[in-house]
DNA sequence: AATGAATGAGTATTCATTCAT
DNA sequence: GATGAATGAATACTCATTCAT
């Protein structure tokens, strides 16, 4: 009520003008990756240099407004298949869905394997989608369709694993990621499998020297 | 043999440099990535900037012959593993190898993950490098040990999805990659698992606007 | 009255606006001179970036009415001086309260020292406060206590020169300036010392290529 | 003999062109202070931008470079004067000299004046001035010709007050500077004086809370 | 063949000022 | 009249690449 009564004008157009400017950067990011310059993203969104930065103080910024656009809407995935009834397809549609969301965006890897790009907003971002991830997991291997001495974050991880095992065939095959996460899922399933030979990661942290605990 | 056939002087000092700035920018890329500046390699290897793009007329070709080595390098590890005695044993060598070597290469992924930044002579040595794995893939597929889905290509691809699910816990973890090198491996391993939902990949190429049939 | 004479509701904040702006402008470029950006000085009035530029159109007119307002608080001083009882005590008393007063406020010399930042309304304070101050100057001279060929202007741009000695010391002696004063005023006073070897000033003007004579 | 046999191409344009900088720089920066651009002084230069940098690494670099070269001039200057026959004389003179070079340069004070543009180096050649001219200035005071409370660093402090207090008529009156000299001389030589007020100057250092000692 | 100086396009970011609401 | 979003020129600095010596 508040917002819909007052200002309806100028507000109407940042906010557009925030609209515009994220899809452009979303968009430029995803194809291009991090290195895409600020004025090229500004450019796209039909925006001044200045606006951009207006809206994202920093480069950084941006990048961690979009990384975490990404990673809440995973998260929102990982907590939504949580009501679904089986759980291995549950845990098997969240990351076919993580796998395609990036898939479709370059810099996201970018941004994960980069501790200097990372806000703590986006590791905390991270932590709850590991954590919601967990559940997920937890669930199937209580089920005794997935191997028990895999974790949330393993999963997490993974996704970012199969998408780069399929990178190098993007242009000539889009849909290959879908083996890789096929293989991926064969690999979790295979509980007559040894137990892996080094332990679970701790939670994703930037500076941490080693995982306490055997 | 070659070396001692041409002039000994200045080209023996051409030699020497080559070997100076090999090293150097491969340590250097390894290190911190695509992203170092000629200059620091020509630092490094203390020789000059001009002496660096004498050799490499861009940072390209440079790039390019230093993946170019490692490439190489897996391809002879590949072939040579093709004699041990137990296939699943040298399948299992050989991606333990070749995982260690992306893990300790920052720049390698990046430059397979970006076809602008690839020469012909890249995705040739790629080319060899499934072949070679295809044989040794073959032969642990003969076996039984291995699905009868997956490819050499695979196997070379499945490398680097390793290496990225690894990649943000390598500051706080180093060895994290032999846990998802062991899971990948599961799924290799994992023979009653169903047919892979996705045909296995052509040959690497850049621009291949799609492989029609299935 | 001034105030009471127009509508009271939007002119009262207008006044309001005006008087929070130039308190922060006058504190903000004191501390830290006139590189301050615009955007901080309306941060600091708590008020929008706007409405500074509805008050005055370009960050020069704000500086110069902030220059003004010390201006004329010198002027003010310089008069009110006028009445005390010694002469000398006087002139000395202003000269304190006037390096004071630029001690106090680093944005004030850059912009006497700078002709493009000045005003003709600058101008004309500045001429004002010259003559004031030279009526106070006469009065010392007369009395024999300070030497004949100094004028009001001479005692005006020792100020800024008395400032800007102390400078340098400003962090690690904040009171330094009162050296260079004392010393300053021997010079004055030292009626004993020849005549000064360069004609007195003009009054300040910003393009006036020479004054003839001499 | 070395210099000459050896590169004297490459090397000759270079020293050219760094010739040419630092003129365009010194001329830049005196007439318009430190905020000129790096940009317009390549452009006055006639060299591009990137050489600027090659030259000096950061802006502070080129105006230490500057700065230092005018008080390089200064000591050499000061220790020049001591072996002149009459130590006031001296002091006279080179008390004209240096604010003759402070009044043909804008930068200078500012530099001076702003410890965050100061280098080490600079800061040194401060000190070696100071030394210079506590040696001229002893001099004078032994013949009791200069006050005995006066030091050599508030000689060099005077200088920047004396360009100071000229510097609104620099453009109507551009000796105007030799006026104030000649007053502030006098109070120097005002041996009849009383004591100042204020305890001379420590040693000019960016951050010194208090001048211990009495 | 080696050197390293010169080049100039490119980067993120700032800021006075304008203008739609 | 007040707001604060948009603008775009400007700034310091970097880096792959070229070229004179």
């Amino acid at each position: 009520m508040t917002e819909r009564a007052v200002a309806p004008g100028a507000r109407a157009d940042m906010v557009r003008n925030r609209r515009l400017l994220l899809a452009a950067a979303t968009e430029a990011f995803a194809e291009r990756g991090v290195d895409v310059s600020m004025g090229e993203i500004a450019q796209r969104a039909g925006i001044a240099k200045g606006t951009v930065f207006r809206h994202f103080p920093s480069k950084n910024d941006l990048l961690a407004a979009i990384t975490l656009q990404l990673l809440d809407g995973l998260v929102a995935d990982a907590e939504g298949s949580g009501t679904a009834d089986d759980p291995v397809t549950a845990l098997r549609a969240f990351m076919t869905r993580g796998v395609e969301v990036l898939v479709a965006d370059r810099a996201f890897c970018e941004v994960i394997g980069r501790p200097s790009l990372q806000h703590a907003e986006v590791r905390g971002a991270i932590d709850r989608l590991c954590e919601a991830v967990g559940v997920l997991t937890d669930r199937a291997k209580a089920q005794g369709a997935v191997r028990g001495d895999v974790t949330g974050t393993d999963i997490v991880l993974l996704l970012g694993g199969i998408h780069q095992t399929a990178l190098p065939l993007l242009e000539q095959d889009p849909q290959a990621w879908r083996r890789y996460l096929a293989l991926a899922f064969d690999g979790l399933c295979n509980t007559g499998a040894a137990a892996l030979p080094h332990p679970p990661p701790a939670p994703l942290r930037e500076h941490q020297v080693t995982s306490p605990g055997a």
